[in-house]
DNA sequence: GTTGCTGATAATGTATACAAAAATGGCCAT
DNA sequence: ATGGCCATTTTTGTATACATTATCAGCAAC
């Protein structure tokens, strides 16, 4: 399965949805750069769709901050300098470790096993000889997702969603070594050990950790680069 | 000034923008009770707009979880218990309590003599022989406005936006007594002082502290009800 | 040369017509 | 009587035409 998780290549249900993740792969490759207008009928040529469509996935790209409004009502690329990803990385930590602490009070034999199960296909993701990088990112994903639904809290998952910013995941990830993507799964097997023994402020630290560490490492990917 | 914080009366610029506040109106006012059906050609006869700006109203509402979509794609009003009004409140801490963090460090005198001054007002709204709620609320609501700026986070402000659910603490200080508003008042004045100390936890643990007796208050109010 | 107006132009905002999908109700079979 | 199925009806999704608003070029006045 080739690693296509910025392309707008999955046919979603709706042209909206469509829409959306067309977009929202222009920016996110790169093809329209920050300041670059959003118009509705240019973009409605190139998805293939009508204006009402385009207009529901800016809406959604405007409310994540993928596009910015300009003082006449006009929307733009936005962009994000290093203080915004800081921003994002900080709401985050806080946002996912309350998750993870109302996850470790709620969650039920079955999501831990789920939760097991994922982390385990990680380490297989990640012991390869040549990591596969994809599998990583999708079932990290995932084990994320379980814990956001363990949390059982639609206004979380709902913010959080517009934050999870799976692109800079993407981009850090295709420069970790080995030895980060394995103490990544180790923080994820930590993470299990703590909703196991119910215990909130662990997890809630384990989280925060995590998304910290990560945070750091794009730090250093971009300072490098 | 009448206290119409929750009614639709003040004339919006756009359309779109008066459907939202309609909406919400009905239901935060309780005219459109927990499960009712919202459809779109209904509502745009009750706003007297078309389909179309009540469709932006909709998915707005739909964000922010005042309503809820079933399975057949409709939109139902959402039915907010009490575990829900507790995890607004403690969203709200967590990320309120950043944003004063964030202007603790931040805040220029400009914003530290506007923050002074709102203060003030309130002191004179409660210090009335008749308190006035409606000032209250207003001044309550631009003293928090102005923090949220001096924080300097477009992503905390859109969170944030859609989290603050004035109606609900709009409830809750109509049963305030007095001595409640006063000590409202008296929480803003030290949080100036966090600011003007430029002292981030000190900040963050007052705003925090100011929240979070407010979800008490209003679960009094409930309870007592 | 710069400022401010004004009309042309192009974008978004709104209304409405049409398409697709889902809910409802009745009918038939069992 | 009840359960499932199909037609009708209702509702949302999409396309498009029209209205409104902002931008920008050009020109005039200073």
């Amino acid at each position: 399965m080739p690693d296509n998780a910025t392309s707008a290549s999955n046919a979603a249900s709706s042209a909206a949805d469509r829409a959306y993740a067309e977009i929202r792969g222009l920016i996110l490759a790169g093809d329209a750069s920050p300041g670059t207008p959003l118009r509705e009928e240019a973009l409605a040529d190139i998805v293939g769709v009508s204006r009402t469509p385009v207009r529901d996935a800016l809406r959604r790209l405007e409310v994540e901050l993928y596009a910015v409004r300009t003082l006449g009502r006009r929307l733009v690329v936005a962009d994000w300098d290093s203080d915004d990803v800081a921003e994002i990385f900080a709401l985050r930590a806080m946002l996912e470790g309350h998750a993870a602490a109302r996850a470790a009070r709620r969650a039920t034999q079955a999501q831990l096993a789920e939760l097991r199960h994922c982390n385990a296909a990680i380490e297989v993701a990640v012991a390869l000889p040549q990591p596969d990088i994809a599998r990583f990112l999708a079932e990290n994903r995932r084990f994320h997702d379980i814990i956001l639904s363990a949390s059982a809290s639609a206004r979380l998952s709902t913010i959080l969603a517009g934050l999870v910013e799976q692109p800079i995941v993407r981009r850090t990830a295709t420069r970790y070594d080995r030895a980060d993507l394995a103490r990544s799964a180790h923080e994820h097997g930590q993470l299990i050990q703590a909703f196991a023994a119910h215990d909130e402020d662990w997890a809630r630290a384990v989280m925060t950790a995590h998304i910290r560490r990560a945070l750091h490492a794009f730090q250093d990917v971009i300072s490098s680069k």
